[in-house]
DNA sequence: TGTACATCAGTGAACGCGCGTTCACTGATGTAC
DNA sequence: TGTACATCAGTGAACGCGCGTTCACTGATGTAC
């Protein structure tokens, strides 16, 4: 009877079958779920096999290394932030004025990166980690539904902008980094930094007035 | 005469006395070499001791543990920047219109920090790295000679534009928090997101154009 | 000025831990005939 | 439809590593008399 409680409740290490059927994608989501709750040095590879219920080397099948895992797991998070974003993008109601609707989406850009900060964490600190070591090519699955990833959202919002002449032409070039700094900076304040014990109200108050900051200040 | 070599080569661990005299200071010493070259992760107990041509648990007299010495050295990596800073600002000259000055201030508050990051990754890493487990209570030594830290520092530069009239008053309240994460999201950018690879001279232009920002939409 | 003693900084040895990774294997599956 | 065989996903056992931390110790220093 403890036999049939604890595989009851131990889901994991239980499998029937001697082949696994997808070791892969459950490495990566183990690991995407270790990012989830702890960032990326938190995606440990014997950890994943365990939740897999897999002996440890058996991960080498599908990932040359911890490091391969790791960025599997990171360009998972920057999908999920893509998706994110353009899913808020989408719910986004058209306006008469061209100006007033490329602002809007500029703003839902912002917001929902911040948002997605706050909500995701671990996922988001992962998506942002930058191993010294490793080239940063664009990998594939970082982008959402769209094929573009958040960086490139936000370049579209931005030419979205200048065509509906919200933006000075002249000032487009690396806009998309100025941008960014400030949204990511709030990110960074209001996950771990001075800002983490904001309430959530005062948050998003920051993050309008920042965001006005950007639109103004560009 | 081997022996003599490497007496002479691999300095740390020749000691002719059995106290050490400051290891205390020596093992701070070694940690913020360690996070100088590897952030915050790279401040390893062990490593420490080594430097300091001592044995490993030694450390135990000075810190309660490796948190602690990591604290100590994220405590230095403040100090440093902040008193970075602070060398800046003194370097200002003086002008006729106050609010000229008052604003020069503030752009010398983001361009020095700016400089920090990209001159001491390791250290400004460091220095920003929180630990979820530890509260944020201001310790001692995150200050600079004139014993206020680097989020300090930007309030009384903001303070002195309300002053000086280059700051509408009702615009003050929190505006630390926007002008910081613009500079900060910007200094994470280029010392490992996408602007890693910038070339100086065009990460001082964007900086500069950042700044614009900040103060046109503060 | 000299001696006895308490203090406590650094030693020596060891611990348990969990990690990434390598090796030779076994047994389920799919394919060729 | 049935059998022989190649493939290769997952196993079992082990490796070396470096880490933080604990224990009982030793020997230099400073203080009290």
């Amino acid at each position: 009877m403890a036999e049939t409680v604890r595989a009851a409740t131990t889901s994991p290490p239980v499998r029937s079958t001697y082949r696994h059927g997808d070791l892969r994608r459950a490495l990566l989501d183990a690991g995407i779920a270790l990012a989830r709750d702890g960032g990326p040095d938190a995606v440990v590879l014997r950890e994943a096999t365990r939740r897999a219920g897999v002996v440890p080397n058996a991960a080498y099948r599908h990932f040359a290394s911890r490091q391969e895992l790791l960025q599997a797991v990171r360009a998972a998070a920057l999908s999920a932030l893509a998706t994110a974003m353009e899913s808020e993008l989408a719910g986004l109601r058209r306006r008469r004025d061209p100006a007033v609707f490329a602002r809007a989406r500029l703003r839902a850009i912002g917001s929902s990166y911040l948002r997605f900060a706050q909500a995701e964490p671990g996922l988001f600190r992962t998506a942002f980690w930058a191993p010294e070591e490793l080239p940063d090519t664009a990998g594939p699955g970082k982008a959402g539904p769209s094929g573009l990833d958040p960086f490139e959202l936000l370049g579209a919002a931005l030419d979205g902008m200048v065509e509906a002449g919200a933006l000075p032409r002249a000032r487009r070039p690396g806009a998309e980094y100025l941008a960014w700094s400030a949204v990511h900076g709030l990110a960074m304040l209001v996950i771990d930094g001075p800002l983490r014990r904001l309430a959530p109200a005062q948050a998003r108050e920051i993050e309008q007035r920042l965001i006005d900051m950007v639109e103004k200040g560009l």
